[in-house]
DNA sequence: TAGATTGTTAATCGATTAACAATC
DNA sequence: TAGATTGTTAATCGATTAACAATC
């Protein structure tokens, strides 16, 4: 066992593959449903089936973290969701702050239940002095000008930005300047950001761009192909 | 030619690999930016560039859709951004109903500029009395239960969803059977619909694990690898 | 014409699937 | 123990990159 579990090390060190990273909050997704369900127990299979994936590509992900199931037996559910919920880095208290205080932003804000996850968004900024001032879901508005002094005192993992996208980058330089290492974009705009910096870009636009391109190509060669 | 146009025909039917569809609109972006800039022509490579892909990348992607360049010339820009909008379906006024007119609904709507590319959300759909009757950004709000006798009576092609996950599904099913072929949905649930209906997902949650993931790695490995 | 750059074919790289020995 | 199912190695498939003849 020794030899094989060194082995793993190693392969957990290997850059893990994008395609397999983003399937993690999917497996996430659904190890939670099950767990609320009450299911004890899932084999790679029947877990695969229900996410329309192969087991093989299943057990190939989560070998790239350790192995977590049992031969003849499968996957213990809690103990899985609880791994994953560990990679995925959850449940760890990480402060964000958010600029950008329109219809995008409050709805951001809200969604979802990322507060249970361990997301919290600890200040609101913007440069609209009528919402500057506000409370909004129990969280401050400051003004913009006050983001660097807000950052120096403050433990933030993450900036998430919600401005149009004609001031995203300046945001973006102003997040990295002040030491912020993730940013979660909603602006139309590829940021360049130092190779330090880590960006999510939540493609909105594209994908009813993707969804329109499926549609036209679905016309084009006929309802049945 | 006539056998190589015949060649390109023969490819333009296969199917169209999803990761090449996706860059679509990062390409019609680009594109985009450089024609409002009124940038006349651009080679394969300094396009590639700006974009951060390699060359022969972004002219293979093309050639599944045709040959847009000029030898020795590179690409006007103009013509190719026609192209690629053409192939992406955009500018053909695409009618959409929103269903859920909530704070996530409301910032879609006025998300971005998809007016000007030809999509119209034409009715918004709610169950609370409160919001029904009203008219948001000049679209009038109906009680859910008009939704079937609406879209027999509207040419409607694609279905936004921006409920609460738990009834997502249920609100799929409606728009499915009242023969809508485009879902585009905002609710983290995976919906289940029939083959002949293109749901776009637009992972909000998911891509905020990723992010969560992507700097525990970083932080893991140290910070300078 | 000479230089530049395309469109496409071939080579490489990476990701998915299949298969199976290990073992609970 | 026998049956089931894992973790992993090997085979396949697909996507990206390199190279280059065609040609503007």
């Amino acid at each position: 066992m020794g030899n094989e579990s060194g082995q793993n090390f190693q392969r957990r060190h290997q850059q893990i593959p994008l395609a397999v990273i983003k399937r993690l909050p999917v497996y996430h997704r659904y190890l939670s449903d099950l767990h609320q369900k009450e299911v004890a127990r899932i084999s790679s299979s029947e877990l695969a089936a229900k996410i329309g994936i192969t087991a093989s590509q299943l057990r190939q992900d989560l070998s790239w973290f350790g192995s977590f199931g049992q031969q003849g037996y499968g996957y213990r559910v809690d103990e899985l969701l609880r791994e994953v919920s560990r990679i995925l880095g959850l449940n760890q208290n990480i402060g964000m702050v958010l600029v950008g205080a329109g219809r995008l932003g409050r709805a951001i804000i809200h969604y979802a239940n990322f507060k249970r996850r361990g997301f919290h968004t600890k200040a609101i900024f913007d440069n609209n002095p009528e919402i500057v001032g506000q409370i909004i879901d129990g969280i401050p508005v400051y003004d913009i000008s006050e983001l660097e002094n807000y950052l120096k005192n403050h433990s933030i993992q993450i900036g998430v930005i919600t401005t149009p996208a004609t001031v995203a980058q300046e945001v973006a330089d102003r997040l990295v300047r002040s030491g912020i290492k993730g940013i979660w974009n909603f602006a139309p705009v590829s940021l360049k950001v130092p190779d330090d910096v880590i960006v999510e870009h939540v493609h909105i636009g594209e994908s009813l761009m993707v969804l329109s391109m499926k549609l036209q190509q679905r016309k084009a060669s006929g309802p049945d192909s």
